[in-house]
DNA sequence: TTCATACTTCGATCGTAACCGAAGCATCTT
DNA sequence: AAGATGCTTCGGTTACGATCGAAGTATGAA
């Protein structure tokens, strides 16, 4: 009965609500302080400061000492890849934490899926992607054509730099909102970053929503079109 | 900070031991009673009970009654997914829960993974089939070539038969012992399924092993053979 | 040095849920 | 009808861990 590895170490890390909280708090892919993260988890410092502990310990969590503060992110992309997964699942299941709450449609709309963007306008960005030819979709497997590469290049986006870290360079993840997949991968992490570096869209501070100013939105729902 | 589904519901159902131990149990893709549980989690029957009612209504199990038995079983392969994807997460930081035992290099070699072959021998055919061109792998995604539906033909599965369910045929399915990917999907359902029939393999009563006959691991290893 | 900020550790409380014995249903056998 | 088997429900105990107040440590600012 003593079989292979232990998933309930893990599953009671992340079933704790205050751990699940602030778990989810760091899929917004920025770095946050204990303070932050005991907002987000609704609990106060002391008892986060355990929590982010035994998040460490678990191999979840990475911290970053500097100066007085000290930062906490996901320890890689595996982890936010696994949360979105068990994300994915509960929304599928209906295991919603409560109705729709005045941020919800924002989230729904674009968001951050720890350094990728997900929600309808990652999902729209991915289907015109395919459409378009730049990226063949097998299965749940994703590629970059060569006339993709190109297509990349005018945005300022080089590929064949990308292809040389060891991460994948594009990889499908399945948005729970959506239920669909959208682009994640170093592909969809350059993406993003170009996104917020022309000031298309910014972060929200307070949550995991990605906000587009008028004319950056105009801008990517132009690049990224779909067929109706 | 209440966005999104609630993932600590289901890492609570997952975070116990004693039901982390029945869901692995599950995964051997056979259908087991209460009784069986409650001994693969190493509890009385009535703990059981309980156990079992709150993953059924957790959306992780289904139940089916047959006479004076209540048979449980994984909800669907969303769940087998699911649990792999932890288990090979939970593998990857050293999350196990104890040193190898007796049985650890026999589920190594080849086991059930809900519904597929795992292990050694499953990544191995994978490797072989990639290899031989039977399948096309991108990425993550893979797709069964034509000749790859004749090859398979061949040994009597009928690939059109498979395409028409709405299961998807293929699909990559990360190992958590080899750490590299195995064959999921209806196809990987109805290799394994053919191993059985011919009388290649059996089923361990007890595990999720699967144990081959001194013949049949001969004509395996000349199926899928690999370079070396 | 002194004070403030950021965080951790200690100690104690409290609530929840896991657990089992015993009793209660349901289904099959004889 | 009586008994056996498989499982669930009830009741009460117990243990673990989440929680917070208070004290302790580290870093930066004045």
């Amino acid at each position: 009965m003593k079989e292979g590895p232990d998933i309930a170490q893990i599953g009671a890390l992340i079933g704790d609500p205050a751990r699940a909280n602030m778990l989810t708090a760091l899929m917004g892919g920025k770095a946050l302080t204990a303070t932050e993260l005991a907002a987000a988890g609704g609990i106060t410092l002391q008892t986060a400061s355990t929590h982010l502990a035994k998040l460490e310990a678990g191999g979840l969590l990475a911290q970053r000492k500097q100066g007085r503060h000290r930062y906490f992110a996901l320890a890689d992309d595996g982890v936010g890849k696994l949360l979105e997964s068990i994300m994915g699942f509960a929304a599928a299941r209906g295991h919603l934490r409560h109705r729709p709450g005045p941020k919800e449609p924002a989230l729904r709309k674009a968001r951050i899926c720890y350094d990728h963007l997900a929600g309808d306008y990652g999902v729209r960005m991915l289907d015109s992607l395919v459409t378009s030819g730049a990226i063949n979709a097998v299965g749940e497997g994703l590629s970059v054509s060569s006339e993709g590469e190109s297509q990349l290049r005018c945005i300022g986006i080089d590929v064949s730099d990308l292809k040389s870290s060891r991460r994948p360079l594009c990889r499908s993840c399945l948005d729970w909102s959506e239920r669909r997949a959208h682009l994640a991968g170093s592909l969809g992490k350059a993406l993003l970053s170009s996104f917020f570096d022309k000031g298309w869209a910014r972060r929200n501070a307070e949550s995991r929503s990605v906000i587009f100013s008028p004319e950056g939105e105009r801008q990517f729902l132009q690049l990224f079109p779909v067929e109706t």
